[in-house]
DNA sequence: GCGACGATTGAACATGCGTTTAATATTAAA
DNA sequence: TTTAATATTAAACGCATGTTCAATCGTCGC
């Protein structure tokens, strides 16, 4: 007659799946996801995705070894979803960007993604070349019924069309707090009339008479 | 007779200084400007910054009482400078951002600001706001003799070119790595000629038959 | 000269971090 | 039922961090 007393966590307890580690790595996974989207990979503490996972510090790295490898493991499955999602979207293409932000999981992962690429370390570089891949095939294929006006250097064209679409969410929060919007997603309805007009028609209206790198600059050329 | 010995860093002993806090308090920001614009506010240490200044530790936290009262110290310096700067080479606009990546201080202040934009903190949101005033200057006044289109929402739109106009910049690190540039300076020349071509005509060159939001998506319109 | 004061330092303190360890609980296999 | 293996935890370890402290050094007004 053994008395068995589990006084841990009140929680988790009648999961139907006691000592199956695969379900509790993924919620460790997740919550590890969340911490680093919100807060950074740098300012994320282990004790702070155990805390959100509901397990025990030493947990998370008995699962997965160390914090850097948790990051490994979280940035694979990311890139996972995220490219796996963007090909279900395919046919949709600019309808796809538009369910990466209805989708709460997936506006994880898209911060998820942000915050790997303004770390300096591998993980967010093989994201961004692929994100450029992505972007010039769109160019030299046309998207949505739209196509595009090649270029002579369709790398830098499409690192740059890359780097501005990928602007407004790394400066998202600073973007809501400017133009007094809600949300990304608010945001992204208040640019898109100027997205659009700028891809469509530009924006510069007149050429000056001096051309760029003639610079001859009288400087009172008034 | 009182034997001297002054074991402390065998460097800067002569400087003709002895007991004078403003030009080492003037150093230490300096250092710890230098080290905020590479590795960023939270992985910079208060060490790393009294070394690189040449100083104890201790003697950073006597000048500026805190880590945090440092990084405000450094906030306001950063923001005189550049503003100072831009005003004084108002004139050539454009010029201005070439010479921000001539200038290795400017260049350094620069990285400090993207790296101030890029962390949850108030002072970076108060140079945002400021550079979208300056932006929507210039698209109201026009620049360099450039006219621009104006917009029915030309705080948006400001935005947006303040949001693209930072991209380049917030993500030097991950182009410089893709188009195997040297620096951000030689990053900027590749990417101009498709920034000028795309404020100036677009980039987009048709439109679809069916409109955003009409998604019949015949999917096979080769 | 001298005494007060600021500059500066090395050492220590308190804290939070990632990680390790020893122990317990639980499950599956023999 | 016993045994081995895994899941899980509480506690502690080692280390780096921001900061404090007592002491020394140099300068300047008296």
């Amino acid at each position: 007659m053994r008395l068995i007393l589990n006084m841990r966590s009140t929680k988790k307890v009648s999961t139907t799946s006691p000592n199956s580690s695969p379900e509790t790595a993924a919620r460790i996974k997740q919550a590890a996801i969340g911490e680093f989207a919100e807060n950074g990979f740098t300012k994320t503490t282990i004790r702070a995705i155990a805390s959100a996972a509901d397990v025990s510090p030493g947990l998370v790295i008995h699962h997965f070894g160390s914090k850097e490898a948790l990051r490994t493991a979280c940035d694979d499955y990311v890139f996972t979803a995220i490219t796996e999602a963007k090909e279900a979207n395919a046919q949709y293409s600019t309808m796809a960007i538009q369910l990466m932000f209805e989708d709460p999981q997936m506006r994880t992962n898209v911060d998820y993604l942000v915050k790997s690429l303004l770390d300096p370390s591998d993980h967010g570089q093989r994201f961004f070349e692929h994100y450029i891949d992505v972007v010039e095939n769109f160019v030299t294929q046309g998207i949505a019924g739209y196509t595009f006006r090649q270029s002579t250097d369709p790398r830098g064209q499409a690192a740059m069309i890359a780097s501005f679409a990928l602007a407004p969410m790394v400066l998202s929060e600073r973007l809501r707090t400017s133009l007094g919007t809600t949300d990304i997603k608010d945001t992204m309805t208040r640019l898109a009339p100027h997205l659009l007009d700028l891809y469509l028609n530009g924006i510069l209206d007149s050429i000056p008479d001096a051309e760029v790198g003639t610079d001859s600059n009288g400087d009172d050329q008034s």
